[in-house]
DNA sequence: CGGCGCGTGAACGCCCTGTAAACAGCCTGT
DNA sequence: ACAGGCTGTTTACAGGGCGTTCACGCGCCG
């Protein structure tokens, strides 16, 4: 094992969602998501914070290793393609809120029942 | 555990995939496959780690026993190989999912039928 | 009500992967 | 020994996914 792996066997639960950011796999009720290498980074890096609000500039710089340039909608970009990749996998659940002016949140939450 | 023999009848399950390494046979719905001795034994590294991602580096020297030239396609080519003999086989099933950037991950999955 | 922040869709270029095919070596049967 | 077929390897081309960026419209807040 590489000396500098943090946590080698690290996995993340929030609700119905595993991450093993290791493995490069996500899966959802146990079933494997596929996800982009970003999505995948993004999708981690909130969830070692999960529960906290994430700046965009934090966010970006965790995800893209670089300095955030003003106006960059990357961030916004990825969640957005998070949101929609976590809504088919698991349409009763909402995970990642936006906190205005803030930055973003993940937090397993479900939804109300469709009325 | 014994160096002549690691796993003296080790069998490999995977919905309707059989596989006996020792055997140096695999079984679609217990009808015989004909695979050649890599397709088998990429089928084989595969199979001991279903349901995980595994990089076409890890995948070429599990099978090939060397380390991977940089650019060597060897592997993307015995995946289609398999693809293409599980299909024929199973066409009901995917097994080896594409994980872009990452490798190869073995898992039996239904087709959705043909709408 | 005005301004800024955020959601959303889409275009675009690039790199990764899918696919086919040529080629050489080996094993087979004769 | 020879011919044929099969396996394994390599290469080339094509296609698609991914990352990035832009544009537009709505929503939230003061």
């Amino acid at each position: 094992m590489a000396a500098t792996s943090e946590e080698t066997h690290e996995v993340l639960s929030l609700g119905p969602l595993e991450i093993a950011p290791d493995q490069h796999l996500a899966r959802a009720s146990g079933h494997a998501l596929t996800l982009s290498i970003r999505e995948l980074k993004l999708l981690t890096e909130l969830a070692r914070r999960a529960d906290r609000i994430v700046s965009r500039e934090e966010l970006f710089e965790l995800v893209w290793e670089r300095a955030m340039r003003p106006g960059d909608r990357s961030v916004d970009v990825y969640v957005r393609k998070l949101r929609v990749k976590l809504d088919v996998a698991l349409p009763g659940w909402y995970f990642i809120h936006t906190h205005f002016g803030f930055g973003y949140r993940l937090a397993p939450q479900r939804k109300p029942p469709v009325a």
